[in-house]
DNA sequence: GCACGATACGGACCCGGGGTCCGCATTGCA
DNA sequence: TGCAATGCGGACCCCGGGTCCGTATCGTGC
């Protein structure tokens, strides 16, 4: 398995079509409305170009979706707290959800595109199994939530993509509002009472 | 706007028609496996009349998914407790939520199917509208949780249909399971605490 | 610098599904 | 029984994802 170099051209298509593909998530109503013809037209490229080098559709959100979640992901597999691993559980949750909110509401088309597209659910798209295995281990070192699975997958379901535009987007609150809202959700889930 | 009353044949049709489809989406492993072409095929009908009856895709899936939840429906509008409106607060939240699970769970592609189609998520979905308007309403009986509105996303997002169809389905979860799990995390959102 | 195999390109093409249209059949009222 | 009005059906259109293959480009050995 010699893993041969890419051509030169290839990397550039590449790099090209995933600029033009995350522009055009970026300015878009709704992500079905960006299309894989729009795309490979907007890079400059065919579509057989843009079909080899990603597979599919969801291939290519996929990559976009995984370039924009890199830094967090580094943050949280190695970073300082409140979100790396040296948390304290109790803190590191509530750390990991907001920045999960955080992520999605400042990419809400590709969010949008990657949960809707990905065979129908986000429950098969990879990053979801790590979110929720990260959660889930994280919530068990707590004795509180007797079921740390299920628990995992309720809490990241309070910040799906939908969810998120339907608030922030269709009814307008404000990204603070959110943050608040959702961290009062999260303590009350942890045990311990926040605001009262 | 005389309401004039529609031919017999459509009548029959329209039943036919939904039948049928509540075959096909019943014994079907994913709901977008079931085409429009099918259903017409099925109840021996031309997709003509199938368009005409409902519109398009998803307002066949609303139909069906109304009359499944009907009974329900009632029993929450105008029943005996737990469902009923004369149930206290802090029984009614889990008792609603524990309605909405099991009948997703009785009723996995429908549920499946009108909340991937309507538009691309389920909250535009009218339903949804009226549960969260619900619960909501009942949330703000009870001092606790500081935002109903959001808790009330947020419990509805635990019973999501593609989520209920990952843990039941993917991974095999009884059903009892998932129940207790659900009215765990209810009473636990909810401060009182449950099993410790 | 050249020639030639390997690799990538691109857009014409295919396919399948949602949705439409209109000539024809049924209905139901006088 | 006759005649609108209403509904029927399936051929048809459109559009988007995905494929294919003749052609252009790359890059390596000479």
């Amino acid at each position: 398995m010699p893993e041969r170099k890419p051509r030169k051209d290839a990397v550039r298509n590449r790099t090209a079509v995933l600029a033009a593909a995350d522009a055009l998530f970026a300015r878009c109503e709704s992500p079905e409305d960006v299309t894989m013809a729009d795309v490979a037209a907007a890079a400059g490229v065919g579509k057989g170009t843009l079909f080899r080098a990603f597979g599919d559709r969801t291939g290519l959100i996929r990559a976009l979706y995984e370039a924009r979640l890199e830094p967090i992901m580094d943050a949280v597999e190695a970073g300082p707290p409140p979100l790396g691993p040296a948390t304290p559980p109790l803190q590191r949750v509530p750390a990991l959800l907001d920045a999960l909110l955080c992520f999605k509401l400042d990419n809400r088309p590709l969010a949008l595109a990657l949960e809707g597209t990905a065979g129908g659910s986000p429950y098969q798209a990879g990053h979801y199994e790590r979110w929720h295995g990260l959660l889930r281990g994280v919530l068990e070192r707590i004795p509180e939530p007797a079921d740390g699975d299920f628990t995992a997958h309720a809490l990241l379901a309070a910040v799906r993509a939908d969810l998120v535009e339907h608030l922030a987007g269709r009814e307008g609150v404000p990204r603070e509002r959110m943050r608040a809202r959702l961290a009062d959700f999260t303590a009350r889930v942890l045990g311990s009472p926040a605001t009262d």
